[in-house]
DNA sequence: CTGAAAGCGCTTACAG
DNA sequence: CTGAAAGCGCTTACAG
């Protein structure tokens, strides 16, 4: 009933000293059993809950893992949140998640406040030096950066292009259209390797379109694309939501997907299966890639302090796939290029 | 350099008391402007920053808001968690988004633990005397429960309903299919209440299929939709994954959408605009949602302890609205029905 | 304007 | 097996 109760109400109930209430509820084998129910009847009736804070501070560790994103609202993260949560729920470690675009000086705090002692970092375009001056263990997700001190979990991205590629080429395409990330993205930069280094090795002309992963870039890629002297009959996205742009727009224009143009992703977010045209993407396993992570980060915590960053045993490699839909197919017979 | 600078060390350095480091630090004009100049060059030198954990425990409060969620994974909280954080930011507070089925005894404990100090509630589905038992400021949002005693912040889910109703009646549709959601769920219940009442006052034909909010409920519900003997030509989702998973089906069917059936949603996620047909759907205003549930929330933190949860002076109203897009349309004019 | 001291609510060597 | 005491790293009346 009443608001707060502490260890010492606890104690003063079960007529024992706030030792044994603490020993008795983290290490109940330490204590006599007479005593231990005595604690445990007081517990009980005063609904004692630990006041983590103070916990925190007396081990000086917060059991919270904090995850810093560069955009909460992209669907991308949503699913890999749910499952870095689910791992670390399983551990008893609460999450915290941040805006990695909060400011620098907000972002120098989080890293060493005391109210985090691991976090997952999925934003590669931070100050390497803001990011190695935090002395906590840290894992880099999805995006990364050499520069930073600490392990990396993800795909190959630039594999997983060439995947892409590799199947457009198959089905007969012959010059290829890229619609780009941001320029400064890892991501986008690797992707946009992995294609124009396919394309060449399979002899495709190609051109990449700037863009940045969101669904408003892809119907902006899809008008220039339309304007084209010859247009590329194969077009890969560097995300899934610029990809349903793309072909949304293509539509309105009048274009057939894929009898026109042959349009594929890269993610395999939810709505990709039930798009129409269905889309052809690289699936990225989120939920194996946010468990991982938690994971990977739970293991550093609990090593002792010296541990290294990079000194633990390589997590295992994580697989993107190609899933062929509706949205590719074979470049229309007739060359829509003189 | 070193990883750890507590406040004693700035105080060793800049020659003063702890005291004083904390008061130049918290309210720097409560300090001499020299003795404020030797502390700050001492915080540079050393990099200190506060331990936020002792911070908090010595205040008695966390400066954290909690968010708490049914389904971190839901395409349609991303955007809500966004503007909260966005808002909570600006006003130094940081945020822990947890998952609201993460047990029983954790919820009790996430109450009370000293580290967050308001809750945002987005599940209406919680033991309402565990809700009632937390001893901190609490808000509800979208959905929400009766018997929780806090304010609550959202659209009129069975207003909303009516419009989408009265938008299929003013196509000339007669008879109506409401797919709703999960049983349990205040949503899911205003929203077919308010579907049923307004087909009722409009004098519609109307069925009710069960769902779950899910892009494969809506799926179903267009199997089980096509397998009717009279086809209603009006379909109302109760929410926009529902609705682009019932449209998606149809069409892989071989149904005309909104040729032959018109389909609308609800909320207006982000896909809704570029789904083929574009999807007409119930405005729900995300951002605003969070900002102003996030406002509410830091005042309730900031009121004296004493402040009753609902006494608070009400918000402002949060508006749904109609948005008219292509999936539908006039009835067929050839009645599918006999 | 500044410092010594108490205390936030816990946990944990240290004795016994 | 149990308790008294120290201490995690801060902030804040209370003196001066």
């Amino acid at each position: 009933m009443s608001a707060r109760v502490r260890i010492k109400d606890v104690a003063t109930l079960a007529g024992v000293s706030t030792a044994t209430v603490s020993r008795a509820l983290s290490s109940p084998d330490t204590v006599g059993p007479a005593t231990r129910d005595k604690v445990m009847e007081a517990v009980k009736a005063t609904g004692y809950r630990i006041n983590a804070a103070a916990r925190d501070l007396r081990q000086r560790r917060a059991r919270s893992i904090l995850i810093l994103a560069p955009n909460l609202s992209n669907t991308f993260f949503s699913r890999i949140f749910a499952a870095i949560q689910e791992e670390a729920s399983a551990v008893g470690l609460t999450v915290q998640i941040s805006d990695s675009r909060i400011g620098r000086d907000r972002l120098l705090s989080l890293g060493y406040d005391g109210r985090a002692d691991g976090i997952v970092l999925l934003d590669g375009s931070l100050d390497p030096e803001l990011v190695n001056g935090w002395h906590l263990p840290l894992v880099q997700l999805s995006e990364w950066n050499d520069a930073y001190d600490a392990p990396r979990l993800g795909i190959d991205n630039r594999a997983a292009a060439g995947l892409a590629v590799d199947h457009l080429a198959d089905l007969g395409h012959r010059a290829l259209l890229h619609v780009s990330g941001p320029e400064d993205n890892v991501l986008a930069l690797t992707r946009r390797e992995g294609f124009l280094d396919t394309a060449e090795s399979r002899d495709l002309a190609r051109i990449v379109l700037p863009g940045d992963f969101t669904l408003e870039a892809g119907a902006e890629a899809a008008r220039r694309w339309s304007r084209l002297r010859d247009r590329p009959t194969g077009v890969f996205c560097a995300s899934d939501e610029c990809a349903l742009g793309f072909i949304s727009e293509c539509v309105h224009m009048g274009f057939d997907v894929p009898g026109e143009v042959s349009v594929m992703g890269f993610d395999d977010i939810d709505f990709a299966d039930r798009f129409l045209p269905s889309l052809t993407t690289i699936h990225q396993p989120r939920k194996e890639m946010g468990r991982a992570a938690a994971r990977r980060i739970t293991q550093m915590m609990q090593g002792s302090e010296g541990t290294l960053r990079r000194s633990l045993p390589p997590a295992t490699p994580i697989a993107a796939r190609l899933v062929k839909r509706s949205s590719t197919a074979a470049p229309p017979a007739a060359p829509s290029a003189g």
